[in-house]
DNA sequence: TCCGCTCTTGACCAAGTGATCAAGAATTAA
DNA sequence: TTAATTCTTGATCACTTGGTCAAGAGCGGA
């Protein structure tokens, strides 16, 4: 079989200038947002000039929304990987857990998720609402799952999935008041990490 | 006595514009964030021209600060009424409930933050580190004594203040994916208040 | 080598935006 | 009423920014 001669291949500098642009283009609207952002900065940011850039990605929201669904998959990989089979404290630990230091590795994709989604999410609205809802809908069966066979207590799925997400992403999307009020000192998202389960697993009422 | 003559009045007039230009601000900063928003936009949006509106405010970066600060101190207040002499249980869970009533009430002041903590604090990084930081050492250091005395399960204290704001004002500021993924169902709110003062209080893991 | 295609860029444009200013209108205090 | 003060605005400016274009440089296959 090989190549499909309609589909025009990608060539060498297609692909490397490509992935310089959304790598460049990651940082820039993770820091100013879409509408902050410019063009040129970005086009500096990776070395090419501003109608290089636009000569790979036609319009600014072009680049914008690529650099999302680049970033989307990966983001959402921890949840898809939430266990039926395993033991219900164990699975929500440890998505707690990678879903922190996720946060913590790649805070720019957190904050442009973050962004894009304060100023109603018009570009992947459409993404929220179908296969995000399905993967949050399927998980949040089978924490109801185990809540029913009462290895968990009882709380809404949805609204659980919800905390954890806040909680964890906080720390990337808050970053400066997070650094103000704690002043940054370097055991923080280890101890971010040990309150949160702490919290989620056994809550605040001693026993 | 009466007034000073050397600090000049406050027109009626004035009063009056500043407060209708600091109403359209909060509505079209929280919705756009600074760079996003334009001196237009908010003339339009209170009936001003725009000389006018900078009559008021010379620059864009003042109705901006002005917006911000007029709005913090209210958006603190629940945290400042944490009393240490209440059964900490029902403070901290009090705390909660007001904390996403204030989110769902007044959720364009939370994207407001939001997008300004977001994207650097740069107007109000010194408020934080100042009387924000200081605010939230007292209350930490009453939640700490709680757990000192046994009253509370043991975890950090300023972790814990940060898994609240971040659980509450979730609502608020990713509202289209809460929206999304729930398809806003009537309850929604009362849900949340129930759940995450539950998870907070018994965690998770059966009794 | 040669030729077609891809890649790159300096110059440029139109629209939008923050800010200014002079001059007139409205308000207020006497 | 009058005069000082406050308020309002049309016109305008300087600058930024997304996007275009024509022309040239570079690359790869035959």
């Amino acid at each position: 079989m090989g190549e499909v001669k309609t589909i025009p291949r990608k060539t060498r500098i297609q692909a490397q200038n490509e992935e310089l642009i959304l790598k460049a283009a990651l940082e820039v609207f993770s820091a100013y947002g879409f509408r902050g952002a410019t063009v040129d900065q970005i086009a500096t940011s990776c070395g090419l000039s501003k109608p290089n850039l636009l000569y790979y990605f036609r319009r600014k929201e072009d680049i914008y929304v690529a650099v999302l669904e680049h970033t989307l998959h990966d983001w959402l990989e921890p949840l898809r990987s939430l266990d039926p089979a395993g033991e219900p404290i164990d699975e929500i630990t440890r998505y707690i857990r990678t879903k922190i230091r996720l946060s913590r590795d790649n805070p720019k994709a957190s904050r442009l998720f973050a962004n894009e989604i304060l100023h109603g999410a018009t570009a992947i609205g459409a993404y929220l609402k179908g296969p995000l809802k399905e993967l949050v809908d399927e998980k949040a069966a089978i924490i109801a799952g185990w809540i029913a066979g009462g290895r968990l207590n009882t709380v809404d799925p949805h609204h659980l999935i919800f905390a954890i997400w806040a909680t964890t992403q906080h720390y990337a999307d808050f970053e400066p008041q997070v650094t103000a009020v704690t002043g940054n000192p370097s055991d923080l998202m280890a101890k971010a990490e040990e309150t949160l389960t702490q919290l989620f697993v056994e809550g605040l009422r001693p026993r």
